[in-house]
RNA sequence: UGGGACGUAGACAAGCGGUAAGUCAGCGGUUUUUGGUUCCGCCAUUCGCAGGUUCGAACCCUGCCGUCCCAACCA
């Protein structure tokens, strides 16, 4: 307890922190034992990274270990499949559990030893009511003429004071399947008339004929979430018991079961979860966009889902410094997600190799560059990164270049290719527009002309003639077809769950919020591989997407540059 | 005539009775062969509101206001 090493390592500190601190000096605990219990019935998404990093990380500043425990007491929904998907994405947020896999279904048989155990102290008995009395007789909640919400005090269920003899039988009974489903619940007896409602004697098991995805048919009773969780974490002497806000209202049932089990007296903390704007954080939400093909799957690169970033291009460094930015408190908060892009951009501009690639392409015809000569040019991989080398990029006398990056008749302060102005080719030559083509139908511009000064190879202008413009280019004889995916916001709102009364979010989501283009590329992005992600310059970080084909790479923008020019744009307009 | 929490800048968030950190966003400028990056400035006389205690209050007390959560045999 006065261990130095006991001090965070990370220097993080919050409220949490402070109470696992206190917690270890005043004795309460004297090591510290966290975990992170998902119900294997989805996939996660970057809210419960703030509570898995969470808790794996104050358990590790702090000398001790995090449990990964699978809260798997509800069969309906639970399946192996997200199972596998959950401990693939912890680990590859960068966590690791080691022998600390556990699943609150191994526990079945002593959690119901538990319960006879509370059934002879008198605390808990079988109930015969059905769900919908179980919900009247607890009180059912009224608007008084303030319109707010009062509850009344519940009535005793009229099977409450069974004796104990009778209720063991039932419960017996219970599990081995004499009754039918829903037909009775064993219920902890605790006060229905307490103001907290969680209290007014909360359903411990009920009887649901359901093939559980681990033990098969072996229960046809399962416990309750208010009773097996506590138990669960005392079984495994979890000293602090990280959650979000919603089980705050829980906390009292958690200490009476452990209190009344006598079992280890594992913390509740809670905490508030996680909102990020543009975006929904609910695994129900998520699946409705899911089962309506408003996204193609829950990898799809919009999606919230650790499997979605992943695919997006975002990578656990960023993510986790997103994490530690966030703070952590009990304030119900939002997150721009500007926050988490700028996480991204702050990490791959470190890693991202660069390369050039033509979204829009425009025809771009040196007039005066000897034909059929091919030049190779020097290109930096990553200016921030020397270690990352140099590369050879073709350069001919037709080249493909950003349609934006000519205007034929410039806005104020445009300094890309206009009639009469220079630009610099990146890592090419200093060329001036003597011209262009427009098709006389569409008036669409077909071509642009330009000649190039053969003394700035390299972009090097001998007499130090500045050219404010630099854009980049791919020789169109040597590019490769690629396709890309450019990704907005899958909602046009910052709250997609606030709309008006009576509309659906989903008629919200951004139909347009994922674009298709074809472009061309500089021949090494032929080569990259699935998950490599690069900076094309001046446009953002793309990552190769699985759907690639050979000679047809398909990168997912994942993030686009910083634009100060459309900043400049937008007030011009 | 319910219970549990929370209110510090546009968004997060430090602050723990001694006179409002930091980050993102925004704004202005610098550097730059990416209108990227970097770097430098600016951005709360005030902490939901009103009283009170104190030499001194975002921090303590009282009252009020606002927001969120709770009426699954889900977790």
């Amino acid at each position: 307890m006065s261990d130095p090493a006991a001090a965070p390592a990370e220097g993080a500190s919050d409220f949490i922190r402070e109470f696992v601190k206190e917690d270890l000096a005043s004795g309460r605990y004297a090591s510290v034992r966290t975990r992170f219990p998902p119900e294997p019935n989805g996939w996660l998404h970057i809210g419960h990274t703030k509570a898995f990093n969470l808790s794996f990380s104050v358990a590790r500043e702090f000398g001790g270990s995090c449990n990964l425990r699978f809260d798997d007491t509800n069969p309906e929904k639970e399946d192996q499949s997200y199972v596998d998907a959950i401990k693939r994405d912890i680990r590859w947020l960068g966590y690791e559990w080691g022998e600390n896999e556990f699943y609150a279904s191994d526990y079945f048989e002593k959690l119901y030893q538990y319960a006879v155990m509370l059934i002879r102290k008198g605390k808990a008995y079988v109930d015969d009511l059905s769900d919908e009395q179980i919900r009247e007789y607890r009180g059912t909640a009224v608007p008084d003429r303030n319109n707010i919400t009062m509850t009344p005090p519940g009535r005793d269920s009229p099977w409450r004071d069974r004796g104990v003899e009778e209720n063991l039988d039932l419960f017996a009974r219970m599990r081995e399947g004499e009754f039918p489903d829903g037909s009775r619940t064993l219920r902890a007896r605790i006060d229905m008339a307490h103001p907290n409602l969680n209290m007014r004697d909360p359903v411990m098991y009920r009887i649901k004929r359901e093939t559980h995805y681990r033990v098969g048919d072996a229960w046809c009773i399962y416990p309750m979430y208010d009773f097996q969780h506590p138990l669960s974490d005392a079984m495994e002497g979890i000293t602090h018991s990280l959650c979000s806000l919603e089980f705050e209202n829980h906390r009292p049932l958690y200490d009476w079961f452990i209190r009344e089990c006598e079992a280890f007296p594992s913390r509740q903390i809670e905490f508030a979860r996680l909102n990020i704007t543009y975006t929904v954080l609910s695994k129900r939400w998520l699946q409705r966009l899911v089962s309506e093909g408003l996204v193609d799957g829950w990898d799809d690169p919009r999606m919230p889902t650790l499997s979605g970033l992943r695919r997006r291009g975002y990578t656990p460094e960023a993510v986790r410094d997103f994490l530690s930015r966030i703070g952590l408190a009990k304030t119900n908060s939002m997150v721009e997600i500007q926050l988490l892009e700028h996480c991204l951009r702050e990490d791959l501009n470190k890693r991202a190799r660069r390369a050039m690639a033509v979204l829009k392409p425009l025809r771009l015809i040196i007039e005066n560059w000897p034909a059929g000569t091919v030049e190779q040019l020097d290109a930096v991989n990553n200016p921030e990164d020397e270690s990352a080398g140099t590369r050879r990029i073709p350069f001919s006398g037709e080249l493909w270049i950003e349609r934006d990056d000519f205007a034929e008749v410039p806005p104020p302060k445009y300094f890309r290719l206009f009639p009469g102005n220079s630009v610099r080719l990146r890592y090419g030559y200093i060329v001036t527009c003597t011209g262009f083509d427009k098709d006389p139908a569409t008036g669409e511009i077909t071509a642009v002309r330009c000649t190039h000064d053969p003394d700035t190879r390299g972009g090097n202008a001998p007499d130090n003639r500045k050219v404010k413009g630099t854009i980049h280019w791919v020789s169109a004889a040597h590019a490769v077809p690629i396709e890309a995916r450019l990704f907005e916001h899958l909602f046009p709102n910052e709250r997609p769950m606030e709309v008006p009364a009576g509309v659906d979010w989903v008629s919200t989501v951004d139909r347009g919020s994922k674009q298709v283009v074809g472009g061309w590329g500089e021949p090494c992005l032929a080569d990259a591989a699935a998950g490599d992600s690069f900076q094309f310059e001046r446009l953002g970080y793309f990552c190769l997407d699985p759907d690639s084909r050979p000679g047809k790479p398909v990168f997912n923008r994942s993030v686009s540059l910083r634009d100060s020019w459309a900043k400049i744009e937008r007030k011009q307009a």
